[in-house]
DNA sequence: AAAATGGCCAACCGCTGTTAG
DNA sequence: GCTAACAGCGGTTGGCCATTT
């Protein structure tokens, strides 16, 4: 029985997309909306995968998408996630809406796993334990208190949000962003980068009130987690942006994913495990959030309500 | 100036959950 | 209720670029 390929694998071409593909597709989508990606592949003529068109789609091409350094705010973010719901990427993604969980996930490999583990050892390694005696919890006890910490993260976050919404990390460097993601590299690669270029194809995608990307508008979850940001194409996506910003704040975007995603079984201990077992000791983690003197607002709420030492204090 | 090494990021692969027939 | 197909997620890899030797 055992699942064919998502696609042919003859003909299927792989690596970095050109810019006439990137176009396709977004024509595409235009058209039809995100969503039947089975359908993209041979609509378009592309000569690519639809699971590859559906991660082009939602890791670069979607609106709303914030490139380059994150802020010290979403760092932050980042690791309260990563320490209360594991590698859950999508989840956490769900939080950062301006964010992909590829992108996120590629963060913490390469930047947090490592200043964490950093922090860690000057602070003495009494690790082990946190986290990952928390993950001893029994399954069902740790479902339950998942939920509830899903629940008083989101409402923590939500009030963390509304607090930055103003001076959102967004502003902080969407320029930036774009210019040191932008490799002065192969003509490919700087195109896959360029949030410049990206903005272009984009122009006039999303017309005000067209039911979002045709009349696939309202199929996409992908195009639920999308949102507006304060770069150059919140025009482009107005309508659906604004409602999923709102969303995001209102803890409508975490539903998307980590609320609507129950936590699955011994894989998700496992996997909660796993979390506990990369993040560090939570006193540490609280020194380094709260040294490093970003701890502003809301999110000093989010580490009280989310101590994951011990899950029986939930109960 | 050239070579070696390490880091970063985009994309792929395989597995799981969900849904339709 | 079962099977097959689709969609999504997380882990991993390969290639490019920057830095160091």
């Amino acid at each position: 029985m055992g699942r064919p390929p998502c696609c042919d694998k003859v003909g299927v071409k792989k690596g970095p997309w050109t810019p006439e593909e990137d176009l396709m597709l977004v024509s595409y989508i235009q058209e039809h909306g995100p969503g039947n990606w089975r359908a993209v592949p041979t609509n378009t003529g592309l000569m690519r995968c639809s699971k590859s068109c559906r991660l082009r789609w939602t890791n670069y091409l979607r609106p709303g998408i914030k490139r380059g350094n994150f802020t010290d705010q979403e760092e932050k973010l980042i690791v309260h996630l990563q320490a209360l719901l594991g590698n859950r990427w999508a989840a956490i993604a769900s939080y950062l809406p301006e964010r992909t969980d590829n992108d996120i996930k590629n963060y913490w490999n390469t930047h947090l796993k490592k200043k964490l583990k950093k922090i860690q050892a000057a602070g003495g390694g009494e690790d082990g334990g946190g986290s990952v005696k928390a993950a001893s919890a029994p399954k069902g006890q740790w479902e339950r208190r998942l939920q509830t910490d899903i629940h008083t993260a989101r409402q923590a976050l939500r009030d963390a949000l509304s607090l930055d919404a103003s001076p959102s990390p967004s502003p902080a460097k969407p320029t930036a962003a774009a210019a040191t993601a932008t490799p002065a590299g192969s003509a490919s690669a700087a195109y896959a980068s360029s949030a410049d270029n990206i903005a272009r194809l984009l122009q006039g995608w999303m017309r005000p009130g067209s039911g979002g990307g045709g009349g696939g508008g309202a199929k996409g979850p992908e195009a639920s987690g999308s949102t507006s940001t304060t770069t150059n194409q919140q025009p482009q996506c107005s309508g659906e942006g604004a409602a999923s910003a709102s969303a995001s704040q209102s803890g409508g975007a975490g539903g998307n994913a980590a609320a609507a995603k129950t936590p699955e079984g011994s894989t998700e201990t496992s996997k909660m495990a796993g979390g506990g077992g990369n993040a560090p000791a939570f006193s540490m983690l609280e020194s380094w959030l709260l040294d490093d003197g970003g701890m502003g607002h809301g999110e000093v709420g989010l580490m009280d309500v989310v101590p994951l030492g011990d899950p029986s204090e939930f109960f």
